[in-house]
This record gives structure tokens, C-alpha cells and sequence, in this order.
DNA sequence: GCGTTACGTCAACACCATTGACATAACTCT
DNA sequence: AGAGTTATGTCAATGGTGTTGACGTAACGC
């Protein structure tokens, strides 16, 4: 079951410190393995860089984690995780909430854009991840819906967050060069499009750069409305 | 700029078939590019891999893509391609015209799920990206509205399209073991969250199987309801 | 039919994840 | 306090990866 949450074990117990001193743990890993991406890119998240960057032997990282999957699937429920803290969701202002929540995913995802991208489609089963379903249902059966639409709702709301947070994240997300491409793209490249092979396109031109912004905010919106307006 | 669209030359001229008698094009490689990836995996298309099958030595692709992501970015191309094929928009009925070009787009993806993440979030500015977006275009504006507001409606519509496909192809594209952790997920891990922890999750469990539906028709239904809705 | 050169091939480089054997530090139990 | 167990960090090796430069030859333009 690769994709599974699993450490190797539940807790560790002996903590001996590494060859250079410092001293192993699941969330040191994670930690260090979240700074790698944030600064270099997805890339350059492999076991034996995240092993000297802890001064550790890469394979120590495998005592704590199965694979290298089951470390992304790590990173994802930290950047949950990190959504969560501070939250305190107010049933008597469910659609409030339930907006501040998504925000606060996307702006997570924004945030540290190349890891998300490493899970975001992910199941992880983690605990913060079942910690957020768990608040986002809580909030819809405060908005008067029964269990199953409350599983239906959330299921669009947390696609619809998701989608466009990825979405975001990986134009974010990429290393410069192919930022610049394309981003690029929506000014230079496609502003020589022709008008007679593709005239709407052309038309367009002068309005193009607005495909850089996000259409998160106002997706969420729609969606709060929709669900709002539901029959309980 | 590694984002970019440009095989090696924009057209091929000598045709040396290749040791064992295959002739090369870019065409070729995508296709069989296309048909590794649905079989085996996003991890089977490798460059090794890939020489492999097409009876050509893997350097020999280079020739034609400067690099795998370039080749990933054509994948994308293809998939957008599959979409129009056979699509004719009804500028008098625009509103169906775009849900059946939404649809479209969601079913390349989970037709080819594997290959969808590979660039799914890419910018590929290659022939049918701009085909896809001058026929959106062409659409919003028979709607009536302006360039901008086309470009602004197209963004969303295109965005919440392509977010939904991926997520889903995520789950779709996962390899069986995978699959079997995140679906079963659902169904048998979430089934045993404790009622004092996790309360709302308790009491949903019946209906969790209901996340592994999509949510992409009715998001669908819901955005072009809204853009229907906007002021011209 | 000659010359140019595009393109397929080969070999090499520097990486990558993962694993099994090993040593030893850190715990448990008496 | 001392012995025994074992968790955990280290080492070395395996078989994969993308990419590149040199090289020859077949395919084309003339």
C-alpha cells in the first residue's frame, strides 16, 4: 500500500544523534525537506541532497519514512497542516468560514507552491488531513445539511480549492527560466498570433495578461453561493 | 527558456530510418510516448524506455525534443488536440458549445490520466493550446461579451475545467497499489476514526465513498450558470 | 555523382532511489 | 550496575535516470 500515511513505526524511541550531531525525527525531516523545495524547487528534493542538508546518510531518511512518495505525501499534510493552525472555525457563520478555510488552503498552497504541487491530488490519510475534513463537515452540518450532502458539498468545495490552488501553484511554482516562458506567453508569444488563423486570439491580445491573475477567489465565491442555496 | 514549445528545427527534412527500419518524427514519438504512459505509467516514459520502443537509440529523440519536458508539454498539445477533433462550436448556443468543450477537456484527461498530470498546469503554447483558447474566445464573444470579459470568463471556465480533470485523473492515474490506499481510503482507514476525536467524520462515514464521484459536472453547471449571469 | 550535413548511434557522465549488511549507541530488564 | 536486545545511523552496491559530445553515414541539393 504505497500510498499510504505509515511512517515505519508509530513513534520512534532511541534517539541517537547522526554522524555530524544533529538528531533525526520525522518532522526534522519534514522541516528540512520543506525548506529544500520552498528554496530550490521540487527538484532538488531527493534523498541525498535532504541527507546532507541534515548531515545525516541519505538512507537514515528511509528509518523514517518508506519512500520518497510517502515523504511528499509528509509534506502535503504539513501544508494542511500549517491551513489549520490559528483556524477556529465559527458555526453560527458557516459560509464565513468555510471561505476563510479555502482561502487559507490556497494561500498555503501559494505559499509553498512546489510542494504543493509534490501532493495536492494526494489522499494522504495524515492526521491534519482527517483533522480538515473533519472541520469542513463539522461546518456544513452547522449549515443544516445532513450527513450525505454534507460529504457531497465539502467534496466540491475541497476540489474546487484544491484545482485552483495546483493550478496557481504550479505557474507559481516554476523555476524561473520556465516562468519566464510562460508567463511570457501570455504578453510576448501569443501577441504575434495572427489574425486570420486565429482572430478571437488576436483580438484578445491586449487583454491576455489577465490570464496571470487568479479566478480562485471568485470560483470560491460562486461555489458558497451555490452550496448556500441548496435545499437542506 | 525550457518552457517553450520548439521541438529542435520546425520541420524535419532527411528521413534516415533508424536501425532497426523505423522511421522518427516527432509524431511518431509522441504517439508512442502517449501509449507508454496509458499502459505502464507516467514512470515508464523514459527516455531509455521510450528508444527502446520505438527501436532507436534514446539519444536519437533528442533530435526532436530538447528535453523530456519539452516532450511532456507535447503530450499536453496532444491531449488538448484529442479534445477538439470532431468539435464544432455553435456560436448560437454558446453556453452548451462551451459545457461540451469543458466536457471534452475532462474526458482527454481521464482517457489519459497518466499523461494529463504530466502537463496538465503547463502553458505549452503550442498549435492546439491557441486553437483551444481562440475557440473559447470565439465563444464567450458570441455570447456577447467584450474581449476582456472573455478573457476574464475564459480564465475561470478554462481554469476550473482543467482543475477538476486533474484532480480526478490524480486519483485515475494513480498505479493499483496506489489506487487501492487512496479509494480504499475512503472506505476502509476513514472508517475507523474515532467518534471523540474526529466526530463529523464519524458520523459521514456511510457516505465518504461518495468523494470518489466527481464533483466536475455540477462545478461546471454552477460556473457557466454564473457567467450566463454576468452583465455584458 | 559530389559535398554537406542532418540525424541515428555510441559511450560516458553525473545523478537518482532503494536495499542489505554492519556496527554501535540506547534502551529494557534483572 | 551490567547484560542483552534492537533501533537506528552508516556504508557500499545495484540498477536505474536525463543529457551530452564525438562520430559516421545515409540522404538530400546541386
Amino acid at each position: 500500500m504505497a500510498g499510504g500515511a505509515t511512517r515505519v513505526p508509530a513513534e520512534r524511541k532511541r534517539r541517537r544523534p547522526t554522524r555530524s550531531g544533529t538528531v533525526l525525527s520525522s518532522d526534522a525531516i519534514v522541516d528540512k525537506a520543506l525548506a529544500l523545495v520552498d528554496e530550490n524547487g521540487a527538484d532538488s528534493l531527493t534523498m541525498r541532497k535532504l541527507g546532507q542538508a541534515l548531515g545525516a546518510d541519505p538512507s537514515a531518511v528511509y528509518r523514517y519514512f518508506r519512500s520518497v512518495e510517502d515523504l511528499h505525501l509528509a509534506l502535503g499534510d504539513r501544508l494542511i497542516g500549517e491551513t489549520m493552525t490559528d483556524f477556529t472555525p465559527d458555526p453560527t457563520d458557516w459560509r464565513a468560514s468555510l471561505r476563510d478555510f479555502g482561502v487559507r488552503a490556497y494561500h498555503s498552497a501559494q505559499r509553498h507552491p512546489r510542494a504543493a504541487l509534490l501532493s495536492g491530488f494526494r489522499v494522504t490519510r495524515l492526521p491534519n488531513e482527517q483533522r480538515a475534513i473533519d472541520t469542513g463537515l463539522g461546518l456544513l452540518r452547522a449549515a443544516g445539511f445532513g450527513p450525505r450532502d454534507a460529504v457531497r458539498h465539502y467534496h466540491a468545495f475541497i476540489d474546487t480549492v484544491l484545482g485552483h490552488a495546483a493550478l496557481d501553484a504550479a505557474v507559481q511554482g516554476l523555476r524561473p527560466e520556465q516562468r519566464e516562458g510562460d508567463e511570457g506567453a501570455w504578453g510576448a508569444v501569443y501577441a504575434e498570433v495572427s489574425a486570420e488563423t486565429y482572430p478571437h486570439l488576436h483580438e484578445a491580445r491586449p487583454h491576455l495578461p489577465l490570464m496571470r491573475d487568479s479566478a480562485f477567489e471568485r470560483a470560491l465565491d460562486l461555489l458558497l453561493a451555490a452550496i448556500d442555496a441548496s435545499p437542506r
